[in-house]
DNA sequence: TTGAAAGCGCTAACAT
DNA sequence: ATGTTAGCGCTTTCAA
């Protein structure tokens, strides 16, 4: 079933159909009723590959997602495909880890794929000018944006949060319970990332409250999984260090570091308080549910999109985009009564 | 940059390139190391629109997700996405409400996407074979298998735990465990899905224990979302309901229980022990931390790919592989020691 | 308002 | 072992 065949049983050129196909004006409203008849009779479907082959681009978006194991960015992931899916793109999703390079798997996916522009979620902040020229579509970095980097800012697109004063607000928040002893749960201080920026705003905040950082209570994993959180946070008990709170980069380090809390016979909160930043649907639910600043994950997951379709129809241009958490207090941060 | 340049830089035919991105026999090594160099000199990357075109088939293999709340399929997605490209294949990704028609939603994809095969991910247990006549090219059906429908064995494949077994088995381990009074939290009990397949084994069991059913020990949430459990298994503890134990059909939903049961100042295991099924890693990080009876989400993934991919190249026909879950024995469930 | 025709980049006969 | 060539299904000038 072609677009020949439908043409003939109309008794029209193939280019009127294609016309009505493609929404173009100059179809005589009876041919079009007649054609549009004619393609749900047959259960006519297009052919994408022939339409991408000739008009040279497809009709799919790219969304590389770096970071395999790491919740948020799944839900993200859903917003993201039912929104482009919405607006008649469709989603060509692919997912690396946190080592992979993410702007050259999206210029071979831009290629093979014919991308009319891409989303990259939980990137670096420190994308060049040089690198990004291997991408010739727009992008977008949602979650992130290029702190780090020397891309001109009309170059490129962003949603995000200000991950250092986010982290810094968290920090505040332990301080305004009492804590002044407050430990630090990251993947990477220098991973020119969202770890890095967090502990800067997380350093900050500290010296602003006129504390002092204490090297000793920064637990580094490595990266976002759960059984390295766990075991950093044991060690950091292990080692006797004097701690009434954690502050934790992501949810899901937040849940594995109260585990270890407790199965280290320490109470969450009562002696010691746990707060994240991110906003899972699952920490809601753990017991105690966790303190966390939320990101507004389907708020930015639409907005990035609506970036991108518009940078891609020529309609916008490049804009950056800061979002606010919102703090959703759960059970996990007490007041430090006693000093 | 397309084949003609690459060919007229090396001086040989279109078709002599064509061979070499083919592998095809007849080229000589040296032809073919000169071709080889100039695409790599160049950065070649084949259009797939126009070999999709020419050979009438892309190189997509549709995963259609049904369940947009599911922590467990969003597992399964990322082995998926790996294996599939680590296949040469490229995923081509939709997730759909369980209210959504997967058959219908695959036949789309086929057609506007060319895909060489599709698999689907929690899907409905009773396609009838007419309704998967919409669909051409061969699918497996991960997590689950074709119990309630009319399909015949060979017309499809599966990969799936045996729900009803493993619902059994649990129950049984709470039996085992002292427990006498069971409710059960689970989706809907008539489904066509793993909610009523785990009911049914729910059921089974404990007639198999002489214990007796009772329907106001049946939590039905209607959905998989956290906030229905929680509502639901509140009403149930508010009811008056006397019970041990409780079996959700999935992780996501007994750690909602595990929160409802904790806010209504019951203790999880002490007054009440919680067994679920699936085996997220978040659930082995929370407080207790969570008996469940796990499924091999990266073998399944893997065995869903590995058949896919033979019977899309001919060299091998359709299998049923029925995988075995893991007992992760967590602090969620207690010996009940007074009867 | 409509149709004819020229490709888009590639593969696969078919020739050589 | 290599080249020639005819399409795959569609969009888009250009003419009518």
């Amino acid at each position: 079933m072609t677009i020949k065949d439908i043409a003939a049983y109309c008794g029209v050129s193939t280019s009127t159909v294609s016309r009505v196909l493609n929404d173009h004006p100059d179809v005589s409203p009876a041919v079009r009723d007649l054609v549009n008849q004619a393609i749900r009779a047959c259960h006519y479907v297009p052919n994408n590959s022939a339409r991408a082959l000739v008009s040279s681009h497809s009709t799919a978006v790219g969304v590389v997602s770096r970071g395999l194991d790491n919740p948020f960015l799944s839900s993200l992931i859903r917003v993201l495909g039912r929104e482009i899916h919405s607006r008649g793109y469709t989603m060509v999703l692919q997912q690396i880890p946190t080592q992979a390079d993410e702007v050259k798997a999206a210029a071979l996916l831009e290629r093979e794929k014919k991308l009319l522009g891409v989303i990259f979620l939980g990137g670096r902040f420190n994308y060049t000018a040089e690198e990004l020229r291997q991408l010739t579509v727009p992008f977008v970095c949602c979650t992130y944006t290029n702190i780090f980097g020397d891309l001109p800012r009309d170059a490129y697109s962003s949603v995000s949060i200000h991950d250092q004063n986010e982290a810094g607000k968290a920090v505040r928040y332990l301080v305004d319970h009492g804590h002044r002893r407050i430990a630090v749960l990251l993947d990477d201080p220098a991973d020119n990332s969202i770890g890095q920026l967090r502990f800067q705003g997380y350093r900050q905040a500290l010296a602003q409250c006129a504390l002092e950082y204490d090297p000793a209570l920064a637990v580094v994993t490595g990266d976002y999984a759960m059984n390295a959180a766990y075991d950093g946070v044991c060690r950091l008990i292990d080692s006797g260090a004097v701690f009434t709170a954690l502050l934790a980069i992501s949810d899901s380090l937040a849940i594995a570091a109260i585990k270890a809390l407790t199965d280290r016979g320490l109470r969450v909160p009562e002696d010691c308080s746990v707060i994240a930043i991110d906003g899972l649907e699952l920490s809601g639910y753990t017991v105690p549910t966790l303190t966390t600043l939320c990101q507004p994950a389907a708020d930015m997951a639409r907005e990035s999109v609506m970036m991108l379709t518009e940078l891609i129809e020529g309609t916008g241009s490049h804009r950056h985009r800061l979002m606010d958490t919102t703090l959703r207090e759960g059970g996990s941060v007490a007041r430090l009564e006693s000093v």
